[in-house]
DNA sequence: CTGCTCGGCGCG
DNA sequence: AAAGCGCGCCGAGCAG
């Protein structure tokens, strides 16, 4: 009998225990309990049978796993699971959101430290503490926390030596975990799912977001191509060649000089805000800060000189030739993506600015001899989303076979693309002001269905309510002090600057709840896409070596995977295989011979992405294709 | 020296 | 043209 799961846990430091699960949860033959250096080849015996691997965290168990050429199909990510769960208003009356906070809650993914408490910034409430309102025992909102906006605390680590301590620091603090600890939680996640408002939506959302854990780890461990010939041939191109240790690169030194003698200041330092701002009002130029589009307002001769310094020294200091050096091996960029990393659902990265790659390197993107690049984008994605979410006909005939913002101008609601475009973003991120602000009364009269949508949930974040993505991701509470802003100002007695400065965070909330409902279910449309990716292109891979045994993958060398080369990871190298992700984005780094079935399947698959989570709702989610040698050559 | 905040800017 | 969402990273500059 073959499990439907198998728990992997580890009872002692260097043992795993795995224990085989039927379809209802309940124990399916015996376990096994085995060391640590033991555990790919047990798992991969195990895999032909494709059973869900229930684990603690992706980032804990998987890398190993690859790095042994094994690769699983699927897996329940209990970390990540266990964050939405708690939160999702569809499994708000489940023993486990209901119960108190466990080792759980405090979680971290592998591979990072853990979190330090971060400062709430002050300067907004601080004189809240005079008012001073006594919070009763029993108020329910003694339970309030902080809003989780951070996140910058993350510091780089590699190998799982930080990971070890990182989950030992938890524990420590959490209570001693327990045998059993992987099983008890699942089933609490599996009675939550089943006995949800909405079984289908967040068991959805659990699969995809756990299927995203994997393939997060398979994107590292494949690693982005990277040319450090074609960076240095750039960065020196830009910036001259590499200087020495401490030195400036001829051309910033060029520039530096050219604003010095313009602004006629021998001291002026670009390098410094604080400094240059002092130095552009001793030549009388008045700003209030040095941001670009500031300065750029500004004639003055120094003003072009001082641009292109801060242009090309952003390049030097972001990505240069340090940043070639810490990040690029062996022609890889292996990116550490973070899924559930913010808020709404999206991935984050950390190490070397995986998801803010600039435009300007990304010619250094290249891909193997015999391969190409195959770079998909999904087409105006958050206004398609919001459109199936508002159920907006009129929106989704819009973007019917077109490009939606066209479609927009082609209705007679604005006249200009760019003017859809901001009046869109507008809608969705809550601006008022400027160009956006005026095209959104013409929106809500061509779409009301849409504009209804996002000023509904910026409603209820402004009340202090929660808003859910459509699979059910729930938004996180505000802040103690928040509520207790709100709460005053509505008191008898609020001063009028105690109303204003209400009114202010509570718009901002709204904001960030308008935002929400739409970020994040483009969020669970992007898992859904790059999980169908993910198991197309493994059957691609698969299809490939079948029909072409000579130049497949040498899986059947390995005393690993010999049996079944279906579960060797090495197709996730050799074979095409995903290369990077960007939030509406993907990279596949594939053989040429199947670059072009590779770009049908990408299509399919944000087809299936858009069936998935919407139904027969009549939206389309259209994507750009391009295959091409380098990346700076998409789009 | 380390650790932190801030201004600024890269990405979607 | 420069407001509105979500992030991470850098150097400068300050505090300890």
């Amino acid at each position: 009998m073959t499990p439907a799961y198998i728990v992997v846990s580890e009872p002692r430091p260097g043992r795993v225990l795995l224990e085989p699960l039927d379809s209802d949860g309940a124990p399916a033959g015996s376990a096994a309990e085995l060391s640590r250096p033991d555990l790919a080849a047990a798992v991969a015996e195990r895999e032909r049978d494709r059973p869900r691997w229930v684990w603690n965290d992706t980032q804990r168990w998987y890398p190993a796993l690859l790095a042994a050429n094994v690769r699983v199909d699927r897996c329940i990510d209990l970390r990540l699971c266990h964050t939405i769960l708690r939160a999702s208003t569809l499994t708000a009356h489940s023993t486990l959101a209901t119960a108190p906070p466990t080792a759980w809650d405090a979680l971290r993914p592998a591979g990072a430290p853990t979190a330090t408490p971060k400062q709430v910034e002050p300067s907004l409430f601080d004189d809240l503490a005079d008012i001073d309102q006594p919070v009763e025992p029993d108020d329910p909102r003694s339970t309030r926390h902080k809003s989780p906006s951070g996140g910058a605390e993350r510091a780089i680590f590699d190998g799982s030596m930080a990971g070890e301590r990182a989950l030992g620091g938890e524990r420590a603090r959490g209570g001693e975990r327990e045998v059993g600890d992987e099983r008890r939680e699942f089933a609490l996640q599996r009675d939550a799912i089943a006995t949800a408002s909405d079984p289908s939506r967040i068991a959805l959302l659990v699969a995809a977001e756990s299927v995203g854990a994997l393939a997060a780890a398979e994107l590292r461990h494949a690693g982005l191509p990277w040319s450090a010939e074609r960076h240095d041939a750039l960065l020196t191109r830009v910036l001259g060649p590499r200087p020495r240790e401490g030195e400036r690169p001829a051309e910033l030194e060029r520039l530096l000089q050219s604003i010095r003698s313009l602004l006629g200041d021998p001291t002026a330092n670009p390098d410094s805000p604080v400094e240059l701002l002092k130095a552009l009002r001793r030549a009388g130029i008045t700003v209030d800060s040095t941001r670009e589009w500031e300065l750029k307002s500004i004639k003055h001769p120094a003003i072009e000189p001082l641009l292109d310094y801060k242009k090309r020294s952003r390049l030097l200091t972001a990505n240069g030739w340090n940043w070639l050096d810490t990040w690029v091996v062996d022609g890889r960029f292996h990116a550490n993506y973070l899924p559930g990393g913010v808020v709404t659902g999206r991935w984050a990265a950390e190490g070397g600015g995986a998801l803010q790659l600039p435009k300007q390197v990304r010619g250094a993107v290249v891909a193997d001899e015999g391969r190409m690049l195959v770079v998909a984008d999904a087409a105006q994605l958050e206004p398609r989303i919001l459109a199936a979410l508002a159920g907006d006909r009129a929106m989704a005939a819009a973007g019917r076979g077109r490009d939606l913002y066209d479609g927009i101008v082609a209705s007679g609601a604005v006249d200009t693309r760019a003017h859809a475009k901001v009046g869109m973003l507008g809608a969705m991120y809550g601006g008022t002001a400027g160009e956006s602000g005026r095209m959104l009364p013409r929106l809500a009269r061509a779409f009301p269905a849409a504009v209804a949508y996002v000023e509904a949930a910026a409603r209820t974040g402004e009340t202090g309510g929660v808003v859910s993505t459509r699979l059910g991701r729930t938004s996180p509470r505000p802040s103690d002090e928040w509520l207790d802003l709100h709460d005053l100002a509505a008191s008898d007695g609020a001063t009028d600057a105690l109303r204003t400065r209400a009114r202010t965070e509570a718009r901002s909330w709204g904001r960030f709840t308008r935002n929400f409902v739409v970020q994040g279910t483009a969020a669970e449309w992007a898992l859904c896409w790059i999980g169908s990716i993910r198991r197309r292109l493994h059957a691609l891979a698969a299809a490939d070596a079948a029909a072409n045994p000579r130049t497949a993958p040498a899986a059947a060398t390995d005393p690993t995977t010999a049996a079944d080369p279906t579960t060797a990871a090495d197709t996730l190298t050799t074979g095409p295989h995903l290369s990077f992700f960007l939030h509406d984005e993907v990279m596949v780094h594939t053989p040429a011979h199947l670059a072009d079935a590779v770009a049908h399947e990408l299509r399919e698959a944000a087809a299936e992405a858009g069936r998935l989570i919407f139904g027969d709702a009549p939206v389309e989610f259209p994507v750009t294709v391009a295959i091409v040698d380098s990346y700076d050559k998409a789009k």
